[in-house]
DNA sequence: ATTGGAGTATTGTTCAACAATCCTGTGATG
DNA sequence: CATCACAGGATTGTTGAACAATACTCCAAT
């Protein structure tokens, strides 16, 4: 009888405890963060311009969220760098600049090449998520879905950084990219700006899976600089007003 | 007379042209701000113990502010991971554990060695600011004062990825460093756990200065080394509760 | 063309209220 | 004895209104 209930009382245990801890998926969000999602996915699919005044009164009335509420997502924004908030002045759409592009290209630098040469300590699921993103970005390409390709462009970048397996890079990572993206709706319609570095991403994730981390890292030092070039270089040419 | 009024005009239009922009100097700050500043450094100096729980009625009470105005200063520090925000039950002293602090040094990894292998492109500015550091640290030291020592530590990894002249970094720099401190708070009582770096640190400015940026990297790359293990060391050591 | 000033609109902050949720202690039940 | 149910109290989540402080606009005056 005592074996019984232990077994029983230990075997609970270890299915409970065999359980992945609950992530995620079960977490509430408040009010605040729903609303900034909202915000965040209309500023980096362009439906709110950069330079665009956030009324808060507006904007609450719009969203039937009372101003204290609004005023907690805008501080999450904010501290994303997608809005600026001016005192006394209101809140608006970031605008980055072609200075703004280099230093978002510095801090991708810093993140990605580290995790394409720390690639052998990568986890075979980080490793899975950068070839999911490839394929990601070609399935939109075949289909001509140019949103697609800058969205799927972020997901491989994304994974590239989570080679390193670091919370902190992935938040981090996250960010930078949002606000690259949001750098796209200041210059001219560029539609197509991603689509020419699909090939290039394929090539850095087949080097990636043979193993041949060194050569990966040249490869994508090597995208850093043309894609920067090209990007500096379309803002300085949009450079009126 | 056209031509006195016109040299006038030029006259006051380069002064003003001239002037530096306004920084942030006379940025006013928001009450929210500065309540996040004050709980900002009760934090980081340890007043506040790591899980501890600040309730939104007592502190608000405290400090004279709203309820409102409180949470907007939760949500800064919950982006810094200084307090973590659990829904429906209130706002935390983040705890940081092992694992923190080895994702903390993948940060750092990431920024500051390359910042100093970018040192040749580093203004005389952002230089002479590391050299400040270690400075301030030696005189922390001849006068015992262990606090200072690891305000100093902190001003000179600081000023280390400000090299990179990245603001973007500065700012990631910035938040890495204050967690990292609040780190220590959960281990025990390390007052003097900074002071066996300082010669390093000088050891590390003294190549920087000397143009020697490699070398000096890999001495960077040494300290982290030593200083990671120690740490997690310390903690794992620790861990009982 | 620039300066001053009144009036309006917007933000900054507080306060009070209520709903939703969590925590605690107590008793019932097996 | 362990577990569960549940009521009561405490805390957070969110709203709406109010007022102060600041910025913006427009017009008059020089």
């Amino acid at each position: 009888m005592q074996k019984e209930r232990e077994t029983r009382v230990t075997a609970t245990g270890d299915w409970i405890d065999g359980l992945p801890e609950a992530g995620d998926e079960l977490e509430r969000s408040s009010t605040a963060e729903r609303v900034a999602d909202l915000l965040r996915s209309h500023i980096i699919n362009g439906a709110m311009a950069p330079g665009a005044r956030l009324s808060e009164e507006r904007l609450g009335r719009k969203f039937r969220v009372s101003r204290n509420t609004l005023r907690e997502a805008f501080r999450l924004l904010g501290h994303e760098r997608l809005l600026v908030h001016e005192f006394n002045r209101g809140v608006f759409v970031a605008k980055p600049g072609a200075e703004d592009v280099v230093d978002l290209f510095r801090m991708r630098r810093a993140l990605e090449l580290p995790a394409v040469r720390s690639g052998a300590r990568a986890s075979a699921e980080a490793l899975g998520a950068v070839g999911a993103a490839v394929e990601q970005g070609e399935a939109a390409r075949a289909r001509g879905d140019w949103e697609g390709i800058g969205t799927a462009n972020m997901a491989y970048h994304r994974a590239v950084a989570g080679l390193l397996g670091s919370p902190r890079a992935d938040e981090t990572m996250r960010q930078l990219l949002a606000e690259l993206r949001l750098a796209f709706h200041v210059m001219a319609a560029p539609r197509d700006f991603y689509a020419p570095y699909l090939d290039r991403n394929r090539a850095i994730y087949d080097l990636l899976a043979a193993g041949a981390f060194e050569p990966a890292a040249q490869e994508l030092e090597e995208y850093f600089d043309v894609a920067e070039r090209q990007l500096v270089q379309a803002f300085t040419a949009d450079s009126r007003g």
